[in-house]
DNA sequence: CTGAAAGCGCTAACAT
DNA sequence: ATGTTAGCGCTTTCAG
């Protein structure tokens, strides 16, 4: 492993110069600078990041911390991080926090640690309760999902609550009245959705059945238990809106177990724009949310923080797309 | 932020004891353990991950190299990778080559730079040519889905070529003969299956048709064009293989776009089973990888290397499964 | 414009 | 059993 003192002892410049010519900094000689690249491309020096690191206490590594590594909505966020990063000379660690706080704080930890540049943070329902806690880690963060404007980060995000109420409302204009509604529990983006929900019931006076009203882990196995539940009811909904891909999944096959046809028997709707969503037959209504945009958003937001510490923070709010299939029978 | 030598001080030992302490290091006494350990909770410290790195040359970092960060494939994989490293007290480190040779080698070299534990290689076709470049990394290396016995890394893989040959048969054996087939260019895994494609012909003692079978950028878009272009060939094929989910989702939409039925006008297998394949009707027949196998046990070999770098090298091939469903009229 | 030297926070010989 | 001390590889004053 070849190190600065090789190649200033190579260059026969001290390791200071190195180190200036390496970082660009000015009042360098013209003639000292180039006979010191050559060295470096000589040996092929390459510089310690860690040592880097711990001297001058300033990484090139962001974090993205997500809830769930599998929904199609992160992937592609991470995608659009990794993009923006690799554009600025950073790499990202990725972490997957399950929607469990233990394990966000436990990562979040680990990250401060590490001493990272800066984190993109989609937060579980506790850690924004108790919000205060992020300032603690002495870090620039970007939270995605989750409006934060008491606090010391930017964000970036889409307006949930209406989100929801356009596609709900689209069922109801289209003469749906027993509409079921299944939302993530314990995430964020899940209680803003059934809020946006549940006011476009009031808006077109629709009194909400609340036994059609569940919340269920974000994932398909439980969209499938919820959605058996729910079909099984005496009165069973004419039309089910989920929050997320992986619960659509899971009504998905819980209508079909139940022989029941899209929109004939039943209407479905649900939150972002995924290949399969498009694939099926019927093909699915849903909210598409501009998901690598949001991820692109959220990593120069962070890297423009980590160059300007001082800059005032933002708050982005990307507009999403009702994007009308035949699902709900339109 | 609280350093060894606040600790030290505060517990009236040297920074040496405190550190012995939290490497639970033989030779302390119980009760200086004891007072250490009071101290370290009380001013809430926690070790500089990057000074130790530093100094013991050693990091709590592994990193996952893919090729394509949206392939479900990868994603799965990354999930178990990320699972097995919390378990172990690492964090994993996620970059995206594209498939890029160059994208990948500066992802390794920063890689390095970082002084990562370890990596998780899914590496490009050009890597595997001039393989000899892996052991310069001078880490450990997991290779993923490829095979590489001369040299001085672990590896995890599935037989493509059986896989791609059991896939093609199935279809043979269900009286498909002119089979067309996209793979997946510049990929390793591509090839391998168009090789268990053409043996799979071979076997059958049917002559291959050429215009069928094409190599295209392993995503849907691709997958969308090949297809119309063989679909308007004079003698279209009766069936379509591909060799990643991607592909598939765009054989599947140039399928609809000519208004032909799955299977009655024309049949469609794949690999990866993703929930897609099993939502759609026709369910989609399919080689069923085990991905998250394939990222825990990448993930258990590396961690396992980095614990004891003498331990002999070793390839694991895990099974695959066909899973036989509609979309080739079985 | 360049070099000498201190030190980032920690670990690991080597003493005691 | 514990302390002293010398670095890990780099950046950054401070002198010159």
């Amino acid at each position: 492993m070849v190190k600065i003192k090789d190649v200033a002892n190579a260059a026969g410049v001290s390791t200071a110069t190195v180190s200036r010519v390496l970082a660009n900094k000015p009042h360098v000689r013209r003639e000292v600078h180039d006979r010191v690249m050559k060295v470096v491309k000589k040996l092929n020096y390459r510089p310690n990041r860690v040592a880097q690191n711990l001297r001058s206490n300033s990484s090139k590594i962001i974090a993205l911390v997500v809830s769930d590594i599998e929904n199609p909505f992160f992937q592609r966020v991470s995608r659009a991080v990794d993009d923006a990063a690799y554009e600025h000379g950073y790499i990202v660690m990725l972490c997957n926090t399950d929607e469990n706080p233990v394990k966000e704080e436990s990562c979040l930890n680990l990250l401060r640690d590490e001493n990272v540049a800066g984190v993109i943070l989609s937060p579980t329902r506790q850690t924004i309760e108790r919000f205060t806690d992020i300032p603690a880690l002495n870090m620039p963060v970007v939270i995605v999902d989750r409006h934060a404007n008491n606090l010391e980060v930017d964000n970036v995000l889409i307006d949930n609550v209406q989100s929801a109420h356009i596609l709900t409302s689209h069922l109801i204009e289209h003469g749906y009245q027993r509409i079921g509604g299944i939302f993530g529990v314990g995430s964020n983006t899940g209680s803003l959705r059934h809020e946006g929900f549940m006011q476009a019931l009031k808006d077109h006076n629709i009194k909400p059945a609340t036994e059609l009203i569940k919340f269920a882990n974000p994932r398909e196995d439980d969209g499938f238990k919820t959605t058996m539940n729910l079909l099984n009811l005496e009165s069973r909904p004419d039309a089910i809106i989920t929050s997320n891909s992986l619960l659509a999944a899971g009504v998905l096959l819980a209508i079909r177990e139940s022989k029941l046809t899209i929109p004939k028997d039943i209407a479905l709707a649900s939150f972002d724009d995924t290949t399969c969503a498009q694939l099926l037959e019927p093909a699915m209504t849903v909210i598409d949310q501009p998901t690598y945009e949001i991820g692109r958003t959220a990593a120069e937001l962070l890297i423009k923080r980590i160059q300007d510490p001082t800059r005032s923070n933002r708050e982005v709010v990307l507009k999403t797309k009702l994007i009308i299939r035949q699902s709900c029978g339109c």
